[in-house]
DNA sequence: ATGGACACCTGTGGGC
DNA sequence: TGCCCACAGGTGTCCA
């Protein structure tokens, strides 16, 4: 479930506690939640454990933790926890002792910079998310990796990247995402808009809900060809796009029901500004027009069919 | 390069 | 109340 802005709330609310902090200890209650750790559960719990954590870094929905190095890691390469949510996944801080979360998957014991204990609880319905160890490799323009606005120990992991996120675009939010590039790319597509919008290598961060709002406010239909776009059609795109993450990170992402929580448990806001989303059969905000859902690429689009007419 | 189907999972809500 | 089906914010892989 969690897009961008929901993992970037995510991002915002570890990165204060964990930034500094030494891992304790490790409790891994479901196994299935490291399964794209290579190493299996043990490796990951000894190589985690007595790290110090050096920063919070996301790009796109992929987030990740750079470890402070030590003697006997494989060939000296710098290392991260890396952490996707999928669909249904939360990262939880909570005092020692707080009360369990139902479907907590891994906890993470530490001790924050200043000496506070903490937990570190990755909670997941559906365990389609994960924890994982990975190395770091350098990024292919020299750039810092991702996004890590605020507090961090030491740089030597800033132009880095994680080897099972290399693949991933820079997403709208990130400085160094490159407009220019990605408007002339776009309109070279072969497919639907949509479908390109959601290619986490094209652009990243944008996901179900976040393509379905940018079309509405560009008044694009869900398959309208990438390369029928003008210039001008494509930018405003990207303008929505931007202005839609941006408008949810500043509220704390969106959510309508259990599954999505800030760290601290709370949901975010956003739902209430939704204009196509989940609204289907209630009327457009634009013309009146009751919102349409399509059945789309296994699963669903919503949209103002006559705002968001096919041309 | 593109797209479709499917795999990975659990939980909830609606209809009957 | 119980059962079955549809549906849910993502990603990766295999196969035409």
């Amino acid at each position: 479930m969690p897009e961008l802005p929901e993992v970037e709330t995510v991002r915002s609310g570890l990165a204060p506690s964990l930034t500094g902090a030494v891992v304790d200890s490790i409790e891994i209650l479901d196994v299935r939640s490291l399964k794209r750790h290579a190493g299996g559960p043990a490796d990951f719990e000894a190589t985690l454990t007595g790290r110090r954590i050096l920063g919070v870094v996301r790009r796109g929905k992929f987030l990740w933790l750079p470890l402070e190095a030590r003697d006997g890691d494989p060939e000296g390469k710098p290392i991260a926890l890396v952490g996707h949510l999928g669909m249904s996944g939360q990262m939880l801080l909570r005092n020692p002792g707080h009360s369990e979360d139902k479907l907590t998957r891994v906890i993470v014991h530490a001790t924050e910079a200043d000496g506070t204990k903490t937990e570190f609880r990755f909670v997941d319905q559906r365990i389609f998310g994960s924890l994982a160890i990975d190395v770091l490799i350098p990024t292919t323009d020299g750039a810092p990796g991702g996004f890590s606005a605020g507090v961090a120990v030491g740089e030597s992991w800033e132009n880095l990247i994680p080897h099972s996120a290399a693949h991933i675009a820079r997403d709208p939010l990130d400085p160094s995402f490159d407009s220019a590039k990605f408007l002339a790319k776009l309109r070279t597509k072969n497919t639907g808009i949509k479908r390109a919008i959601l290619d986490q290598n094209l652009i990243s961060g944008v996901g179900n809900i976040y393509a379905d709002e940018s079309l509405w406010q560009s008044k694009l239909h869900y398959d309208q060809q990438a390369k029928t776009l003008s210039a001008a059609k494509a930018k405003e795109l990207l303008t929505a796009i931007g202005d839609i993450l941006t408008a949810a990170v500043k509220v704390g992402g969106t959510s309508f029901d259990e599954q999505y929580k800030n760290v601290n448990g709370e949901s975010g806001y956003f739902e209430i500004s939704l204009n196509a989303y989940g609204r289907t059969g209630t009327e457009c905000n634009r013309c009146g027009t009751p919102i349409q859902r399509d059945s789309w690429a296994n699963r669903g689009s919503h949209f103002c069919p006559r705002c968001q007419r096919l041309r």
